[in-house]
DNA sequence: GTTAGCTTTTGATCAATATCAAGGGCGCAG
DNA sequence: CTGCGCCCTTGATATTGATCAAAAGCTAAC
């Protein structure tokens, strides 16, 4: 099934976890002249090939990273969360293509202002590390991992405070194993970002609701049931 | 096949590519207190999970970055060469083991040092964007591409000038459509980086060398008798 | 030169996921 | 309220790559 082939003008998508705290790091952008743009659903912000001008930080809201194969193949490399950065070019050209998958703010600095900004370049590493991190745990979902350790993990990286990465603990603080997520992101684009088929997504999450995993109240709102049971599913105990 | 069977004493691995010239980039580190330090074929420079307290920057030879899920199986998540950055970490373990592929020389640069130095900052968000681009390029490589099109992408990674991602003309410089590559990679690391098993790996690798694509003077030498034929096996076109 | 221990290759079979093909559900426009 | 368009789900089948198994190459040590 081939990207270039959907009506690209329906979908809504993205996730956001229920209240996530702006991360320190997020204060520095504000201070450098940033301006802050708001993006709609599913808006483009910049296309793969574009020429790179601008670094973007995501304030609120979910933005995704993808690139596409000519034959219309695509994968989603990053979906952003607030705090995260994009934008930032080697060569001259943006390497990825970036949408909102919701209603998004983002600040903006101009490239060349970047290079004379020290306390921005230090807040640069770290925000660039974290996703990195990112990066090398999703490497190992898409080269390693089942059909079902790869849904497992996605939804467990929703779950706030399990930071998306390995597990903190046997349940949350209070010892509540359950919690309602809202995917902002469709089937297709969950799918594009597991390295899967649209079927094989919808496959496994029903297959989770029938062993009592999670619940479905709507297709993009997803209630988990036992976290930790989702967790043991994800390939990483 | 789980990694953690393999007897782990006895791999050759790695890659370089022929005469690559050291980047701008690498000039920096060494003025920054960066201690020097050799390591040979093979060895560990790190392990997932250990306290992260040095950067390294890579200065010659290769290093593998690697993660293991508890079953054994493994995901090489970047295969670096010279220039590039790898030890920074956001929480303070390291989310990947470090191995050398080759002998190799490395500059290390205690993590607090970091803070406090701009132009090192500069020079490392630098890299950092480089390296991001390559794990995009190998998302998509590990989540939509064929066991045929990662080889052959993974063969024109080692192509010196075709800086890895893309096809940047119809041959080299000078018209010329072949090549010899060393590879210090054992069939298991390769399939290890590419998402695959070694068995397919190998299959592969025998069906470009019958389709003359390719010709193996020893598991590790192979020449690359028609680049653009190579290239068109990538996806990318 | 021969043997032992790997790594790589090759072959046969199996399993997971993709592909192909209908339906079903939900939201929105009229 | 009704119908149309999207998604999403589910089923049947095909295909790719994994797994299991064994033989063939290398390399190094004796």
């Amino acid at each position: 099934m081939a990207y270039l082939e959907r009506d690209t003008n329906t979908h809504v998508a993205g996730f956001r976890a229920p209240v996530r705290p702006m991360d320190e790091e997020q204060a520095t952008f504000a201070e450098f002249g940033a301006r802050s743009h708001t993006y709609s659903t599913h808006e483009v912000i910049y296309y793969e090939g574009d020429e790179a001008k601008r670094l973007y930080q995501l304030a609120s809201g979910s933005v995704m990273l993808f690139k596409l194969l000519p034959d219309g193949r695509r994968q989603v490399v990053e979906v952003l969360r607030p705090g995260d950065i994009f934008g930032l070019s080697n060569g001259d050209e943006h390497d990825c293509t970036a949408e909102t998958l919701t209603d998004a703010n983002v600040y903006e600095v101009e490239l060349r202002q970047v290079e004379g900004a020290p306390d921005l370049q230090r807040h640069l590493t770290r925000c660039l590390t974290k996703q990195m991190k990112v990066l090398h745990e999703h490497a190992m979902l898409l080269g390693r991992k089942s059909a079902v350790e790869r849904v497992a993990s996605f939804l467990m990286y929703l779950v706030p405070n399990r930071g998306g990465v390995g597990c903190v603990g046997p349940a949350t603080e209070q010892g509540d194993d359950s919690c309602d997520l809202q995917l902002h992101m469709t089937r297709q684009e969950i799918a594009d970002y597991l390295g899967l088929t649209i079927e094989t997504v919808s496959r496994v999450v029903s297959d989770l609701k029938r062993r009592g995993v999670i619940r479905i109240d709507r297709a993009d709102k997803i209630h988990l049931n036992r976290i930790c049971g989702l967790c043991q599913m994800t390939g990483i105990h």
